[in-house]
DNA sequence: TTCTTGTCACCTAGGTGTTAATAT
DNA sequence: ATATTAACACCTAGGTGACAAGAA
């Protein structure tokens, strides 16, 4: 079982209509793609990993691969289109034949609150001003409000995963390691 | 093999004989120790480990594990006492009976260079003005030079580890992830 | 005395939306 | 017109030695 961290602050954006902004240098997701995972072996190894799917009709689909260690490849989102982010937890099968079991060793979680468009440019002034609010790093441009924003993750939450989108022009180099 | 870099700026701290503070909180390495490691197998798995002998006469020892994926585990240094930090190349023998070959699979990497006494404050004010002159979390600290030195690391080159170390108050918090 | 601790100003490093210029 | 890019001021986050106060 996957539980969707700041929920709250997601349901927000999605009443709104998220958007995230994409650049060529890479950008980071606000809210983050962040859950806590129940119901593990401790003693088993998973892979954690993540794609985006077009939503409305477009033909892009890239995945992306995340884990808690962060290795994670680049991905390319188009600018003014619609993406769902999917979460996946691949339990990797000891046994030899583990190829005639991989249906059942993997889950996949959506949580449709996490739907966002991706822009070079905020769209909806609206949004800009939840950025502003909720984001620590975008505490320059508020007006008002020095208090009360819920701050970053809860203690005790496991991050999973940030996630980095791209416009569509190809990057040559890697990211600093 | 394995090749240490920053040899350099490590032989002018050693002539004058190194210090590194240590603090309860944990403080980074200046120089870091950093290598690189040739004629490894891309298809096999390895593993990373350093840990700091005392080198004088002095009774403590506590291992360190650090690996590419930077987990680590804490450790516990003595102020006032002098250390020879080990760097260890682990090869993950994939047979069963792999026990049996532990000893070859191994091979342990020392460079004198890196001996270090720990303290609390600098002793020798001249390790304070080679930290200040060659360290850029320092800069705040030149009067002159403005110029010249050897920024950080060289490009290329694969950063191992940063090693933390402590006083010897023990921790009751680990590390945040 | 000598060593240790906590606080501080001053940095590095990098995540924000803004804005003006440019591209489409 | 509209979308994209690059530079920028303003933040967060955290790594420095200095320094004063405290401990041994």
């Amino acid at each position: 079982n996957v539980q969707l961290e700041m929920k709250a602050l997601w349901d927000e954006f999605n009443q709104l209509g998220t958007e995230m902004i994409v650049t060529k240098a890479g950008r980071r997701m606000f809210p983050t793609f962040q859950v806590k995972i129940f119901g593990m072996d401790p003693m088993a190894d998973y892979m954690l990993l993540m794609d985006f799917l077009p939503v409305d009709d477009k033909r892009y689909r890239y995945p992306i691969n995340l884990s808690a260690k962060e290795v994670y490849i680049y991905i390319i989102l188009n600018s003014m289109h619609r993406y769902q982010p999917r979460f996946h937890v691949v339990y990797v099968d000891p046994r030899k034949d583990s190829e005639k079991y991989a249906e059942e060793n993997y889950k996949t979680f959506v949580f449709e609150e996490t739907r966002f468009t991706a822009v070079t440019a905020y769209q909806n002034h609206r949004i800009t001003q939840l950025k502003i609010a909720s984001n620590p790093f975008a505490k320059g441009f508020r007006d008002c409000d020095p208090e009360d924003w819920p701050r970053n993750h809860r203690p005790g939450s496991l991050q999973i995963m940030s996630a980095f989108a791209r416009t569509r022009n190809p990057m040559s180099s890697p990211p600093q390691q």
